[in-house]
DNA sequence: TCCGGCCCCGGC
DNA sequence: GCCGGGGCCGGA
């Protein structure tokens, strides 16, 4: 059933709120439009709309597609670059672990990532025979571990988190990559607590 | 100034419609949820509803946390490849910078990530660096980009969209060992900050 | 038409 | 209260 909409007039718009007052946007409650909202008034808190004073476009959360885009471009150069290096060096395969083995063997660019899902996703992805570039001298036991993870990527609605990227790091700060051995011994790790990932069908 | 719905009663919201229409959903208009509802009426098409069945979710924009996931496991990869690279140069530590050096010694596979924003924001937002290449994800957080006073969630606004890309380089031979220069352009600014731990540069 | 965003439902 | 995610406004 069709609800309805507009009681008035065609002519009368949405009325088009204001804006939901701070809290209710960041609880994302509904807000009633008044001075001291519904929400805010039963919570006791200031209620204050937007636009007023401060708050220079606030646009709170807004990374979507171009911001994927581009993560997965700089991935993506990243890749090759890794790839170029690592080959270039004769690493032998058996000092490096399968994941990066079959990373090595791997087509980089040939990924298609449409931010909007078509109504019916891809099947998954086979594993990787891509020709290499540039074979290791050495082929050692592979074993069969990745699944090899496809490049589509979803959009990003909200790619608001804490994560734990790889950050600043200027390339001239790069190790020089010389030849001698260095160890470390704590090995230090980090962690965010992952929430679990509920899934819900409207 | 709320919307136009409940003029006399509390008791008509907004009335939303049940689903909206294929073609709603994609372009995004309003849907009057009727058979051959307004939008495709006009312009001629089908007009199919989502029925519960079949088409597979939908989601039509993003799960932000494949995403992610998607992202982090591409980081996870290279993060071993830099490893590995790094340790067949046998680089020394004391030449390190103590981030890389610390991303050493980390086991590559037990990262988790957290979707979900942190619950309390980091203080100081320092001045964006440089061109991030390779560095060691610092457990805390770090994409702030904007103070805002209520936002809470920080989001990769900072790199919502225009940048310039890293340069596309090929396959092409580079130096047999260690890779002083990587020939990046010039620019390329955004990133985040650090808590400027200690940060040190040979 | 597209689509960035906004309001806000409703499950947890 | 939180927040995933849906409907859909309104500007380009």
């Amino acid at each position: 059933m069709a609800l309805d909409e507009q009681t008035t007039e065609p002519r009368r718009k949405r009325a088009k709120i204001v804006s939901a007052c701070g809290e209710c946007r960041r609880k994302k409650t509904k807000c009633n439009g008044e001075q001291p909202c519904r929400n805010c008034e039963k919570s006791g808190v200031p209620c204050v709309y937007p636009s007023s004073s401060s708050s220079n476009d606030d646009k709170r959360n807004a990374p979507s597609k171009a911001a994927l885009e581009a993560i997965e471009e700089r991935l993506k150069t990243i890749e090759d670059m890794l790839r170029t290096i690592i080959k270039s060096q004769n690493v032998l395969a058996v000092e490096m672990d399968p994941v990066v083995n079959n990373f090595l063997n791997r087509d980089s660019k040939s990924s298609s990532s449409s931010v909007s899902s078509p109504p019916l996703p891809p099947p998954p992805p086979p594993p990787p025979s891509v020709p290499p570039l540039l074979t290791t001298p050495q082929q050692q036991s592979d074993t069969t571990t990745s699944p090899s993870l496809q490049n589509r990527l979803p959009s990003i609605r909200s790619l608001s988190s804490s994560y734990p990227p790889e950050q600043k790091l200027e390339h001239r700060d790069l190790p020089p990559l010389g030849f001698q051995n260095y160890g470390y011994p704590p090995s230090c790790k980090y962690q965010s607590e992952n929430k679990d990932m509920k899934k819900r069908k409207r």
